[in-house]
DNA sequence: AGATAATGCATACGTCCCGTATGTCAACGA
DNA sequence: TCGTTGACATACGGGACGTATGCATTATCT
């Protein structure tokens, strides 16, 4: 074995996580057994206390990484798109995709804010929202939308689009639904662009 | 006793959901112990499998009450303007406002949706929401606003509404938070009425 | 009206799951 | 090499939920 110590601490810690996620991804977290979900990683409770302390801790963990990942695809978004109010409106899309993931509906839009409180004050405000928040930055310095406060903007959309998905996904005809939303979404976003 | 038997079920009925209305809007849902409330309430677990089948159940009947109570409000809140657009305006604030109140954010916003699923699918559409519809739907009727599909317009207007109460809420300081949440979304609501 | 069926609700029991306290073994420092 | 630290497993206790069962009162039938 050439690197002992911290490498087997991390691949534990990945292994939890890993599936941690899995479990309250699908079954949920109220109804994954710590036991369960440890034991198919090869582990027990034992470690999971250890290293995260309680299930919630672990459950937080599990965000951090899932937020990081959406903030990640939100940057590729907007910095593949043309423009700078064509990437802020591909990036409000892509958000709304996401939040269709039933993983990232179930963990970051259901039981996360359940769990923990509000997803805002967990950290000193969530990469993906400051994403949009720095989008909505550069376009208020380019002067191409109106002059509002961005992060309200930033929360007003974050919470827009996150009910737009919980609609379209539970819906019994997503297509429609689907369409429905988004233009009505965009609607609503073209409302913020400075009429020129 | 003169009135025995229905009357008897629904203060018991009624017992269960207050009690269960109490824990769940304090404690919150996973907290709250079967035991604890209904002993409260002088009944038992029994009572509470009898009538709502489990926990679940329960916690559905006491959304509904709290759902037809805001409905009510609203409505009262819209037909109080002197116009339909400032009625429908102080219809979103008291809407946020609500959602500020302990009980309302954590039954209705935080475990509801985390248990039960989408508050929207519960019934063929919560009445909270369908109040919102209806007064927008008036409004574009008398054209005062664009055209817009009203049932997706609500729900934008509902989550946002609810994101902002959160924010609010969890804020170090509400009072600041509180004035840019709601100019931001009455900038918002301005943009849907018609540019005259 | 008396017997029987049904219902509202309580009690008893088993099970699962979480949190803590304790134990063990490997790795690191001296 | 030996003591110590830390990573992780095991053991234990408590609490909560769901179901099965029991009882008492009311409704129903003849």
């Amino acid at each position: 074995m050439r690197k002992p110590r911290q490498e087997m601490i991390a691949e534990t810690r990945g292994k939890l996580i890993a599936a941690g996620r899995r479990a309250f991804g699908t079954i949920g977290y109220a109804e994954a057994s710590m036991d369960d979900f440890t034991g198919e990683a090869g582990l027990t409770r034992g470690a999971l206390y250890h290293h995260f302390g309680d299930k919630r801790g672990l459950l937080q963990a599990v965000i951090m990484e899932i937020d990081a990942e959406m903030t990640e695809r939100l940057n590729e978004v907007s910095a593949a798109a043309p423009t700078r109010w064509q990437g802020f409106v591909d990036e409000c899309s892509a958000y709304i995709e996401m939040a269709l993931e039933p993983e990232i509906q179930r963990i970051m839009f259901r039981d996360g804010p359940a769990v923990l409180g509000d997803i805002s004050q967990w950290q000193n405000t969530p990469g993906c929202i400051a994403a949009l928040s720095r989008s909505l930055d550069r376009l208020k310095a380019d002067g191409e939308i109106i002059d509002i406060d961005t992060e309200t903007a930033a929360r007003l959309i974050n919470g827009a689009s996150s009910h737009m998905a919980l609609w379209i996904a539970n819906a019994e005809n997503p297509e429609a639904v689907s369409k429905r939303a988004v233009a009505g979404f965009k609607a609503m976003l073209g409302s913020l662009r400075r009429q020129q």
